[in-house]
DNA sequence: TTTGTTCGGACATAATTTGTCCTAATTAAA
DNA sequence: TTTAATTAGGACAAATTATGTCCGAACAAA
């Protein structure tokens, strides 16, 4: 697995977009949406449909998991953020997903 | 720091309440809502907003901010379970959350 | 300038969330 | 067993949030 760059989904979009040398116009287009729209999600100011993580990688050539990985890891930190005090909710996290796995299976 | 017993926040509060040995109509009262909403949050069924999160925490003497980091832990684990790849999401988010700190600071 | 791109807000519509109310199922008490 | 109370769960309405369009301003490049 090739190492990780860390920024959130929106810079990450918007590099590989520029990289791509297109406009917002273009990809959005291919997503189907306005650019105004493209231009939030890659600001972060707008969440992308799953729909559309699955068509940005195909537009930029990802693969579809590893983007989704992206854009699930930027909710979940945005989701740690909200959080001031120093309970390490990842750790628990990471019990509590166990934890569902064995009750779900048994 | 006691030691925390992985359930979830559905479950915690409905040990909570039968410990207390309080009918769901009780708490519902104290909370303000209908007690089938109460009964569906405790199954998991629905979410508790901050506000109710915050009453939780009061009528059942649990420190508020432990009782948020139950409800966050929660969320991020049912987030990690929509994924089904091999990467390994909340460490990704870790270190997302240590770039927006420094990002947001400078 | 002129042209194209990006930003960001106002607005409409769609989708989701939140709660009430009611009935059925379950449990506990008499 | 009967009766009463609790819990489960679905239909529905209202409120909130999300999603997208459209437009004009700001910015960049030609």
């Amino acid at each position: 697995m090739a190492k990780r760059k860390i920024s959130t989904f929106g810079e990450y979009i918007r590099q590989l977009r520029e990289n791509a040398g297109l406009p917002l116009r273009k990809v959005a287009a291919q997503l189907d949406i306005d650019p105004s729209i493209l231009g939030k999600i890659e600001r972060n100011d707008r969440q992308p449909s799953k729909e559309q993580i699955k068509k940005l990688a195909v537009i930029f050539d990802q693969d579809e998991n590893y983007l989704l990985s992206e854009y699930l890891s930027d909710q979940i930190a945005y989701k740690v953020l909200e959080e001031e005090s120093n309970f390490d909710i990842l750790k628990v996290a990471e019990k509590k997903v166990a934890y569902l796995k064995t009750k779900k299976n048994g």
